[in-house]
RNA sequence: GGGGAGAUAGCGAAGUGGCCAAACGCGGCAGACUGUAAAUCUGUUCCUUCGGGUUCCAUGGUUCAAAUCCAUGUCUCCCCA
């Protein structure tokens, strides 16, 4: 289902702006962040407790439910929505980050992208139209574009052939793209380089998407400054009237940076992953619940959580089933780790309206990285 | 009562004369993780003032050199009576 994005407001002091959607006749505010499902399930998490935990849309993946159950069988079912039972807003990725993480330049081609299978090894190539078309099937509500990640740390040269490729990636995409009901987002990259940044953010809009999105940051060991230089060379060259989505971000910080450069939307693994790993956000700082400090604390996460974990279990309770590995500790601690950067993303869109983005993510900082931890 | 096997770091278990402070696994203690090949990966785990010190059931012995060979003892397990 399409929706409109309205902008509300933009803070005095930054680029930050707040915005809304109406979606199945609900109203959803950005910023926003998005968990991650990327095999049509958010790890540990029944859908009610996505949407108990306050998040808007979230994120599959084209690759992953392309190899398995397969595009048809998500088709056969009603789509993404009925097949996972989740009503809310679903965005795909086009697998254009497993370019990244799983392809090598070398079977990059004006063509596509060849795989090898990650669950038996089989040579698969994804290319815009194909990436496209399985979107379309899946029925997500946003599909994105289908572009090459780079590394970071790729050179000038590479990175502008890339740019290049990945905008006629993405004119081909459109081409073919076919669902009434559902956006295509574009993607901007160009790493760390202003010039790049600006050329293919202007190129991308051109293209004229329903949305943007800033691809290919905090990747390959990217510096944080080069991450947030990357917004300051790209975000001014988006219009006003469509989403901007920083792709793949991330730690609360991040977050904070983003809204300031004037990013509507983000997602990423960190809070589910760092959960699975036994690690909790708090505003003092992340903390390891394994460490044997907690061993005995009989007291929450966060006494000021409002979470589903925070109100009815204690951080030893917690330790404890993530050292014995039961999946109820996975459970409670992305139920938590979610929830933390939903409540950050609330309370930025609270301080947006007072104009006081800026004395919020200092105080933020002074408690997060003044703290215990980090 | 007779015969056999064995005792190695917190646990399990390699090692059977020098390259052994001793593989590996588990457990312990930490760390990493940013569009999820990730309930994964990495480091560390006798003591130490970082020079070194003390170890492989105990004691004694053989040897230039012993966790490793010999003797005795202690304990454990298995089989037969």
């Amino acid at each position: 289902m399409k929706f409109k994005y309205n902008l509300e407001k933009k803070e005095a002091n930054t680029k930050a702006r707040l915005g809304s959607f109406i979606y199945n006749d609900k109203k959803y505010m950005t910023p926003m962040f998005m968990p991650v499902g990327t095999l049509a399930t958010v790890k540990t998490l029944a859908p009610e407790e996505i949407k108990d935990v306050g998040a808007g849309i979230i994120l599959a993946n084209t690759y992953h439910l392309w190899l398995r159950p397969g595009e048809d069988i998500v088709k056969e079912a009603g789509g993404l929505h009925k097949f996972m039972n989740y009503d809310g807003p679903i965005l795909t990725d086009s697998g254009g980050f497993q370019v990244f993480s799983l392809a090598n330049p070398k079977d990059i081609t004006e063509e596509g992208v060849t795989f090898k299978s990650h669950l038996n090894g089989d040579k698969l190539m994804l290319t815009p139209e194909k990436s496209i078309e399985i979107q379309n099937k899946l029925d997500s509500d946003i599909a994105m574009s289908f572009d090459e990640c780079p590394p970071a740390s790729a050179n000038h040269e590479y990175m502008e052939k890339s740019i290049k490729r990945t905008l006629r990636w993405a004119k081909r995409g459109k081409e073919v793209h076919n669902n009434p009901n559902q956006m295509l987002f574009g993607i901007v990259q160009g790493g760390a380089y202003p010039d790049l940044r600006k050329y293919s953010a202007q190129e991308t809009v051109k293209l004229d998407f329903d949305g943007y999105s800033i691809g290919g940051v905090a990747n390959d060991n990217e510096s944080k400054e080069d991450m947030y230089h990357a917004l300051d060379y790209s975000v001014p060259y988006l219009p006003e009237d469509k989403i901007r989505y920083l792709m793949g971000v991330g730690e609360p910080i991040d977050l904070i940076e983003g809204v300031i450069r004037g990013i509507d939307i983000f997602d990423c693994v960190l809070p589910t992953r760092l959960a699975r790993h036994g690690h909790a956000f708090t505003l003092d700082g992340k903390i390891n619940i394994k460490n044997a400090q907690y061993k005995r604390d009989f007291t929450p996460i966060s006494d000021t959580c409002d979470c589903y974990a925070c109100k009815h279990y204690t951080k030893a309770y917690i330790r404890h089933l993530i050292v014995a590995n039961e999946t109820l500790g996975a459970r409670l601690l992305s139920i938590h780790n979610i929830r933390f950067l939903i409540k950050l993303m609330e309370d930025m869109r609270e301080v947006i309206k007072n104009d006081t983005l800026l004395e919020y993510k200092d105080r933020f900082v002074a408690r997060y990285y003044g703290g215990h931890n980090e």
